[in-house]
DNA sequence: CTGAAAGCGCTTACAG
DNA sequence: CTGAAAGCGCTTACAG
């Protein structure tokens, strides 16, 4: 069904079925037709634009409701240019880290004009597909990509990329999070206080450890002492809750935990909670990210914290940026973690 | 460089300075020219579509990206009707309740092949602005509209609404949560475990409780006791903190403490610690939405679950049906919450 | 106050 | 394998 649209004019090939579902969608000149105006009558109507009779203009309207009438965003974004599109990919909206991230983006986004596109990668049946569909839509895209960065520039179209776990070599723009001297001051805090023993409790599989662990396990060298490193299965709080679990259970236990991130130390508290060891007093906890639920717990959680609203204004000059093909501007930004101490070390 | 398209002829007016900044974006003439090609070849070589010899496709390939092309959405939208956009609007990203429903939205959308488009109207310095453009750029909005609904219909083009807010006399489509009879399981639970001076812990500032509120004290006054609801100056943690502090402060604390929120009886829950009392020996707390975070607190949060899952099926379900103007699909859907008893109560 | 014409940038048949 | 034509739905000048 759905008859070929006439277009200069004839017989409108009427709205099919009257069963809503089946009806091509109305277009200017439907409207235009059912009220006996031209086209551009319509969009003066519909766009509340000046020269045209109140008479007309409610006929217009009329016409436009009982049609359905909805302008396309394609037309009309192809002569106004449509505002600017930002598309953010996120690793998993279930941990805490990427709200506080995207709500900075979303606020300083929504102040400079640009709509944003959400798509959680880690939570993605088909994130290859998810991601092919962000770039057509969007004129920037910018987030963690992980391994999906890799092939980004062999695409057929290029959408300017801000990668936000940008290692050294990107190709891409980039803002880069840097843990080093925070870790530094944490690190000369906890020996400050003492620690002798600490554990850095490392995401994820690799045997290795991360970047952020190795740097953790680093700093306490440059003080004359050595940090164990465990893995967790994952980042999640109850791998990290297991893993702290047995940790704290062993004949000599550690006197601190350096969690990889809020979410693995706030799944270490509880461990330690239950446990029945007190937090700092028998062992001391800190994490990373700086996630407001870190005030919520009891002890409030010690952390290394990212300062969001920076990450946002550097993802928006940078996406202004590249969307208008500038050159001139420094693609690499990097924003430093900040140590704040609060009761749990 | 990037010389003018010649197209129907004449003098195009010059790309203003070749600072990149200044130039007008590349098209796919402007690609066919360069490549010394027509604009159909451009077509095959972008979409790696066949019937092209490898070295054309090299050479527009080089080309284009010469010229920085990238197809505009709006010409690729308008003669292949594009994807399907879901505008989601969310009141404040970061209480953990938004992305936790955003998450199960994202999630299903990508699934059914929609892409989502956030606004966070809480944080939103211009929320008129924000809607206006989230409801030009998608087919349907849905979230928490708050006031903002009220006006939606009276807007020149109408974008198809989903309020998740919705009372029972909304005019849009809606999906609505229903916590009453989870409240009564509930309350049936505390008045057993021999709780006899119930607090309500409402949110926000209107003097009269919110429907919810007033549900909480409906159930106990059902079983013969009589809830005192008090008043947060908003929904925060640290509000309902400051309340609680005072509350339990007083020569006859209250035994049990239901929140408006989670967020808020993690607030209170706060207090509680901080005024030596044990949770839930000397004071029951509990909350509503059954977020995540409720399990990483200690104790662990009692609480009113939403399945966002099903919120989510629901909005997929009347999204597909209000873009296809559907008019048979049953416009109102209810969610019940569902107890979870933990720790807390 | 209203309308006829041109054009935004792309893809989809259809010819060659 | 490549191209000339038509058309997607809208707005922006320009005439009347």
């Amino acid at each position: 069904m759905a008859g070929p649209s006439q277009l200069t004019g004839a017989d409108d090939p009427a709205p099919a079925g009257s069963s809503a579902a089946g009806r091509r969608r109305a277009t200017i000149l439907d409207v235009a037709a059912a009220a006996g105006v031209s086209r551009q009558t319509v969009t003066r109507a519909m766009n509340d634009m000046s020269g045209i009779s109140a008479e007309t203009k409610r006929r217009v309207m009329e016409a436009a409701r009982e049609l359905s009438y909805r302008p396309s965003r394609f037309g009309r974004g192809l002569v106004t240019g449509g505002a600017r599109q930002l598309g953010l990919v996120v690793n998993d909206l279930r941990n805490p880290y990427s709200p506080e991230l995207a709500a900075a983006v979303v606020r300083l986004a929504a102040d400079e004009g640009w709509n944003v596109m959400l798509v959680d990668i880690g939570l993605a049946s088909d994130a290859d597909r998810l991601l092919a569909s962000l770039r057509e839509q969007a004129d920037v895209v910018v987030g963690y990509l992980g391994e999906w960065s890799a092939g980004w520039g062999s695409g057929l179209a290029t959408t300017p990329l801000i990668q936000l776990d940008a290692g050294e070599t990107t190709e891409h723009a980039g803002v880069r999070l840097d843990p080093v001297a925070a870790i530094g001051d944490l690190v000369a805090h906890l020996v400050a206080m003492g620690v002798r023993c600490p554990v850095v409790l490392d995401a994820s599989a690799p045997r290795e450890p991360s970047a952020r662990g190795a740097a953790m396990a680093a700093a306490f060298r440059e003080h004359g002492v050595e940090a164990e490193v465990v893995h967790a299965a994952s980042s999640s709080a109850e791998h990290a809750s297991a893993v702290t679990a047995q940790v704290v259970r062993r004949a000599a236990p550690p006197d601190a935990l350096l969690a990889f991130n809020d979410l693995m130390a706030l799944g270490a508290l509880s461990a330690c909670r239950h446990a029945g060891l007190d937090v700092p007093r028998d062992i001391r906890v800190a994490g990373v990210d700086g996630l407001t639920i870190g005030t919520l717990v009891a002890p409030t959680l010690t952390t290394l914290a990212v300062d969001f609203d920076e990450v946002a204004r550097h993802t928006l000059e940078l996406a202004v940026a590249l969307r208008d093909g500038d050159a001139d501007v420094d693609r690499f930004r990097v924003v430093p973690h900040r140590l704040v101490l609060r009761e749990s070390a």
